[in-house]
DNA sequence: TTAGCAATAT
DNA sequence: CATATTGCTA
């Protein structure tokens, strides 16, 4: 008996130690957390049950217990030698600096999810419910985000499209219901094959969608830099702190929404005050916002001067901050009334 | 090396 | 058509 209880909480510690262990992976691996959470939280009412009531039969108990384990054997077979770490060497001294650069591609693992519009979580910036450790301003070396990057790119990857009933603990973690969960899912990660720079012809990246998250970080910095049309890539991937996230990409999101911005100005909403932002620009009425836009095509060279200076900014809410939801339309009109 | 733009792919 | 990636140039 009492065999079987130590047994038990031998287990259990060692489940509790992948646990602390995978927790990095949380996102990751939803299905391979809640199952480890779902059995260590099984056994631990087992253990209960068992101090509390002496009942316990040996077999009966691993009866018992025979339901909880298949399920988290296809993910973690159990062994005896859990903590021995031969295997996993990658996290011999918990490094400190690995971990962290491991947490913040996982951020931006999770931001950079498929699922644009579907993805809309109760929570928005929450930056939930896990305690992630502090993302530390560090300069992420390049090496290291390459190191990441190809980490996102290519290896560890969740199988997370089968659905498994029991996600008990509430939302689900990376995939939206069901709902055309069509094969994005392994877009980044998958990638069997791809990426495998064989005969060098890989070529182009898995096609990955801003999330609304990151698109809000994206504008944050944004317009912590003083707006589109000043902010440059590196900085704004420097001030998005989101690992994994490169160069290119955001000079590709930053020229679509510069184009974006200057077809549809919007004028964002605050009508409260809504005192016309506008001003004659080369004889056509302009929402003020999209002076430093379009004065590029109205020749005014040096659109750098326009918005004021990071710090005196901040407060400021300027509509070519926030995408344009809803286009008014004065820009096209802007361009017929141009045309007659 | 990076920013910006254009071409191209999804 | 919208959006992401790649290529090219300054």
């Amino acid at each position: 008996m009492v065999y079987y209880a130590g047994n038990l909480r031998f287990h259990l510690a060692a489940l509790e130690d992948e646990l602390r262990k995978i927790q990095v992976f949380r996102r990751e691996l939803p299905i391979c957390y809640e199952v480890v959470t779902q059995t260590i939280e099984a056994w631990k009412q087992k253990l209960v049950e068992k101090g509390g009531v002496r009942e316990c039969n040996p077999a009966l108990l691993d009866d018992e217990m025979a339901s909880d384990r298949p399920l988290l054997e296809e993910f973690m077979p159990l062994r005896d030698d859990v903590r021995g770490d031969d295997d996993r060497r990658e996290r011999k001294n918990d490094t400190d600096s690995e971990e962290k650069n491991k947490t913040e591609w996982l951020r931006s693992a999770q931001l950079w999810n498929p699922f644009p519009d579907l993805n809309s979580r109760q929570d928005d910036d929450g930056d939930d419910d896990d305690d992630s450790p502090p993302v530390v301003p560090e300069k992420s070396s390049s090496s290291a985000a390459k190191a990441t990057d190809a980490i996102a790119s290519g290896s560890l990857h969740p199988e997370l499209g089968r659905g498994i009933g029991n996600n008990a603990s509430g939302k689900p973690l990376s995939n939206p219901s069901g709902s055309s969960s069509s094969g994005y899912v392994e877009g980044r990660m998958a990638c069997k094959g791809v990426e495998k720079n064989q005969a060098g012809s890989s070529h182009r990246k898995q096609r990955r969608c801003w999330s609304p998250e990151l698109h809000r970080q994206f504008l944050d910095a944004l317009q912590d830099l003083g707006g589109p049309h000043v902010a440059t890539p590196k900085q704004i991937k420097e001030l998005m702190k989101v690992d994994g996230l490169t160069n290119d990409e955001i000079k590709s999101h930053l020229q679509k929404y510069r184009l974006h911005t200057r077809r549809s100005p919007v004028a964002q909403d605050d009508s409260t005050t809504a005192a016309p932002q506008l001003v004659v620009v080369g004889g056509i009425w302009v929402p003020q916002p999209d002076f430093a836009a379009a004065s590029g095509s109205v020749s005014l060279p040096p659109r750098n001067k326009i918005y004021a200076p990071v710090a005196t900014i901040r407060s400021r809410r300027l509509a070519d901050v926030e995408p344009p939801k809803s286009p008014p339309a004065i820009s096209s009109l802007a361009h017929t009334i141009r045309a007659a």
